[in-house]
DNA sequence: ACATTATTTTATCACGCAGTTATAATGGTG
DNA sequence: CACCATTATAACTGCGTGATAAAATAATGT
């Protein structure tokens, strides 16, 4: 496995099929072909067989794809049939919304503890989830084999946290603070830049109203 | 302005060139080359000067780019120059951390209103904000002149409430729930989905590990 | 029950287009 | 007038799509 380089277009439509995948399993649906589920996910089948070619021959010819085989081996591709140790940094809504999520644990992501400066937070817990004072982030990583961080603080704290965590040993940092961090090489970075997403989205209604006034200036230009 | 088509790649791309023009903007740096903006960014000048070309010569030779000027046009294309009206639906945690992130007014997103079905949660206020009863959606919908929905609510109530709203004529949905939505082609949905989001940091730990593996084989391999 | 044919569906190949990077040409700056 | 940095153009890379070959299943007839 992990033999050739996989293209990142391919890798970030994995978790997709992933979840077609287990809703299709609770459904007790066994088998599914690339065509059926192109109707389903609303892409290519091309697509999807060489997005599965890729981690070689999941499929069988005048067969399809056995729903369940394909799930698990999703799910070994992407590393969650593995546990991942978890904290959150910084125990406002975002990170009490991330704790209170209960499917990260079925994907095998565990979240050992939380953290935040305010002294009113520390001590609570929040779903078994106690919140620490950052004072003991180092230790804590260290001591429960942390390898991921979230990070749900504001931008002015982030640097700092982020270069303590690394020189702690984190492996992965899940950044929802509205700034780049600057890491090694060997540490990833998944920014979920929520400003970005909904300037994205601004984009798109504003265009979207442009194009239909060019529509109708197309349609009354017809009339003349 | 929006003469001709301009790629999604680059568009998903202008909210952080404003990120970071914003941010020199506060360091009271008035013009930027390419090439300096490609070092602090970490991309190559000629993808910035590409893009940026896509709207118009914003830059001039032989001096580069005003800062000033090329952020208050980023924000023209983005449609951030307006106001947009925004609800909430869903008062969970995630509802509350949107509601309660003051950047997004700054950038004139108007959080008019927010909604929840748990009788608890209704009639509370969050940062001025009222939490309605889902029940008064459409009503509000309509006489807020309201454009995009936030969806932070579980996956199975989703695609009902998409509907409703779609029905009282929103525009764009901002969608954190854990499913994919089916609207019409004049609806946008962008998708939040943080599950997938993790699932793709886990890998990029996971191929980082397999590859550290990889070297050390390949030191190993020398040695013989 | 077996052989044969038709059907289904994947795996692989090849092409075209879009996105990215590099280079040449142009036009201000100082 | 030399230099700088953009604009415009060209080369390259990679992704997505469609077409074809191969392989298994399902159907048919003897």
């Amino acid at each position: 496995m992990a033999d050739k380089e996989i293209s990142k277009a391919v890798i970030a439509r994995l978790p997709r099929y992933y979840r077609h995948l287990g809703e299709l399993m609770e459904d007790g649906v066994e088998r599914i072909s690339s065509n059926e589920l192109s109707l389903r996910m609303k892409v290519t089948a091309s697509q999807i067989r060489q997005d599965l070619n890729n981690f070689g021959g999941f499929g069988q010819q005048g067969y399809g794809y056995n729903v369940k085989y394909l799930y698990t081996e999703i799910a070994k591709i992407l590393g969650i049939d593995r546990q991942h140790n978890l904290v959150i940094i910084g125990a406002g809504n975002l990170g009490q919304a991330i704790a209170n999520y209960a499917n990260f644990e079925k994907r095998g992501f565990l979240i050992k503890g939380m953290f935040d400066i305010n002294p009113r937070l520390i001590g609570l817990v929040v779903r078994g989830i106690e919140i620490r004072s950052v004072d003991d982030l180092e230790q804590f990583v260290k001591d429960n084999d942390v390898q991921i961080a979230a990070l749900t603080i504001p931008k002015t704290k982030a640097p700092e946290i982020a270069d303590r965590l690394v020189r702690a040993g984190i492996k992965a940092i899940w950044n929802f603070a509205h700034t780049d961090l600057t890491v090694p090489d060997d540490v990833v970075v998944e920014n979920v830049h929520l400003s970005e997403s909904l300037m994205r989205l601004s984009y798109r209604v504003c265009s979207m109203q442009d194009n239909s006034v060019d529509e109708k200036q197309r349609q009354s230009a017809k009339n003349i």
